[in-house]
Formats: structure tokens, C-alpha cells, sequence
DNA sequence: CAGGAAAAGTGCAGGGACTGCAAACATGCG
DNA sequence: CGCATGTTTGCAGTCCCTGCACTTTTCCTG
């Protein structure tokens, strides 16, 4: 698992053009920040920036493409005695620990995000690819058909939902709740089928 | 209500516009169709394109811009006896009925969006305005809050779920089922809490 | 129905995102 | 060391999108 120089390097660079992007947008708004401007702040030419990143607003983003492969494992690890939602549940638990360590990073996305509807297409489109793995891998898990039965599709969404559901009420929150505990209660809704609330 | 010349122009060309990149699109694919071409085709020029919609993306997508207004209308004028989950469900039946009889484009846009996930994103993007209304309303109707309480929100975004797992499923069977079927199967699922399907 | 107000259409100039190509440059390996 | 392979960079060019100024069309009122 250990690096040479040169893929250090790489990983490193990515991880400047990211955080420059991310630190500028927030600050000065998505369209007085050029991709020049960002190039710059990492110390690199505009040419190699799109080495790294296909656009600006990926580089904002900036999501690990590695993690839907790393998300699909993590399920294909857990037992098989566990339903669909158990074990998506658990998957959860963990990666919502994971970012709510990334004190730096997440609100700052959050912020743009929200100041900017194109960045929260953007941030949508890489679950995205997430959810069409879990689709397959519902389908393989219940025996049924990814593409035309309900579950897999509808399921994989929702999951998703339940995750950006939690992210927007950490933020609404400034930070002072616990994500797995928001990700969690987004999880017994579903489970409860959203019961009607008691005032 | 009833509309003057002027109106009825500005319709017929947004009309013209959208449907010319959406067949464009789905011919050539999308960048191989530039906005000259399209207005081109519409019979404008290049620069009145840019009064209609504010990118390419958006003019293939074409959604009306009122939409979610009506949805939010068409809410409000349920029983408040429903719970939030039935009158969603009514409110989507109504939906379904009406894009379903879209025999001409609806298709369009969803080979499209299966093409380009760049669209896909500018799609969701344009169900998250409903979205939002959605979750308003939901608070508004529930006596909780939008930001902060869990089911406004989450309960918006797996509506919006619901929706698009049931276009997936009505695309990826050739449009054989119903739409307002498929997402009533939809609400069966996630109204039940999503059981282990049995084999 | 004339004539002006308001709205819509258009041309032009320009900035910025993004790509293909080919030349430097760095790294890893025999 | 020296070659093979991968990375960075500059350059030229296309296309998206915008502000501004100007023309054309529709509407309305006297």
C-alpha cells in the first residue's frame, strides 16, 4: 500500500488544487475565482490543473474518485445474516464518523455547496456513482434485478438521501450534533416508514 | 390567465429551443452540438438563445421553471386529514399521469441523461427547488422545523427518490409499465420501511 | 389609427473554461 | 549512467456565456 515519490507527489498535488479551490470559492464566490487564480494559490500551471480535475467545479468538490469502490467493498464485507438496511446502516455509521473527523474540509463544502445550487449538482452527481454500485450490489444481495425491480434503485437513493439529509441538518446546526447520531435518525425514519409526527 | 400575442411567442420559442436540443442531443450527443446549432435550428439567434436559458445544459433539460410552484400548490390543496406520505403519493399519481402522457419527450430526456451525467446532475439539480418547497411544506404541515428537524427534509429528498427510480425503472423496461405504477411500488417500499424482498 | 412605451431580438467584443498537441522535464529501473 | 515512462507546461484554438448598445416587434393609450 505504500508509495513511490512519485505517486506521493501526485496525491499531494491534488490535495493543494482541492483545498485552493475550496478555500478561494468559499471565500470570494465560485465566479471571481478563476481557474488560473486556483493553479496559482497550488503552484502549478492552469494546463496541469486539468490533469487532475476534469473542471473547476470537481476540483470545489474534490471527492475522493476511489471512495464508490471503497463504499462497495465495505458492504461486500459485512455478514450476509444482516438485512439491506442493517448493513447499509452499519456502512454509514462509520463513513459518517470518518467525514465529522474531517473538521476542516466538510463544513467548508457544505458552505459552498449550499451558496452554490451548480457545486450541489455537482456534489450530487459524485454520489451518484455510489449509488449505482450499491444498486448492484442490493440487487446481487436480494436476489433481484438492479435494473427493473424496486428496491435496488429506490433503495440506493434513499440511502443517499438520508446522507445528504444529515449533512444539511449538521450544517443548519453549525456543527454541534453529532453526523452518525443525524444519519442515524434519518435511518429510523426509513425504517418506520415516516410515521406521522407527534407535536 | 389567457395570454397575448407577445405570451404565446415567448412559449412557442422556448418550446423550440428545448426541443431542438433535446433532439439534437440525443442524435449527435452533447458536445457535438453547440448552441449556435441549436439556434440554428430553433430559428433565433445565437445571443436570443441566452434569453431563454442561462446554459445548454439547462435548454436540453427544459423543465418549466414554474413547476415546482404548482407542486407546492397542488400540496396545499390536500385534506389535511392525509398524513405527508399520502398526500405525496396523490400529488405524484397526478404527476406521473401527466409526464407519462409526454410520449415524445420524456424518453428524450431520459436517454439523454442516461448519456450524459452532466445533465443528470442539471436534472436533479432541478428537482432540488422542488425539493426545498417540499421540505417547507412538510415543516409547515408536521409543526416542525425545515432546517433542523428530520423528516422535512429527508421525506423531500426520498420523494424525490421515489420519482426517479420510478423513471429509471419505466425506461429500463422500454416504457412497458405505468409510471404512476411504478411509483406507487415506490411508496409501497418505502412506506413499508424496505423489507427483505422474499425470493 | 398614430405614435410612443415596453419588451424581445440581435450583433459585437471579450473573458474564461476546457482540449489537443508537442516540447521540456522528472522519476524509476536496468 | 542512460533509457523508458510518466508528468508538467506552453500554445493555439473552440466553445460557453455575458454586458452593452442598437434594432425590431408588440402593446397600449390618446
Amino acid at each position: 500500500m505504500t508509495t513511490g515519490l512519485r505517486e506521493r507527489k501526485k496525491q499531494a498535488t491534488r490535495a493543494a488544487l482541492h483545498e485552493a479551490a475550496l478555500r478561494l470559492v468559499a471565500e470570494h464566490g465560485l465566479d471571481r475565482v478563476s481557474v488560473d487564480d486556483i493553479a496559482a494559490a497550488a503552484e502549478v500551471s492552469p494546463r496541469t490543473f486539468f490533469n487532475y480535475f476534469p473542471s473547476k467545479d470537481d476540483a470545489v468538490i474534490g471527492l475522493d474518485p476511489e471512495h464508490p469502490l471503497r463504499l462497495a467493498e465495505a458492504l461486500s464485507a459485512r455478514p450476509t445474516t444482516e438485512t439491506p438496511v442493517q448493513a447499509l446502516r452499519a456502512v454509514h455509521a462509520a463513513e459518517a464518523a470518518r467525514m465529522a473527523a474531517e473538521t476542516e474540509l466538510w463544513p467548508l463544502r457544505l458552505q459552498v455547496v449550499d451558496a452554490h445550487p451548480a457545486l450541489a449538482a455537482r456534489l450530487t452527481a459524485s454520489f451518484a456513482r455510489s449509488e449505482q454500485l450499491l444498486a448492484e450490489w442490493l440487487a446481487a444481495r436480494t436476489g433481484t434485478r438492479a435494473e427493473l425491480d424496486v428496491q435496488p434503485t429506490l433503495l440506493a437513493a434513499v440511502q443517499g438521501s438520508v446522507m445528504r439529509s444529515a449533512l444539511h441538518r449538521w450544517r443548519a446546526g453549525d456543527y454541534t450534533a453529532s453526523l452518525p447520531a443525524l444519519v442515524a435518525e434519518g435511518w429510523d425514519q426509513v425504517e418506520a416508514g415516516f410515521p406521522v409526527p407527534h407535536r
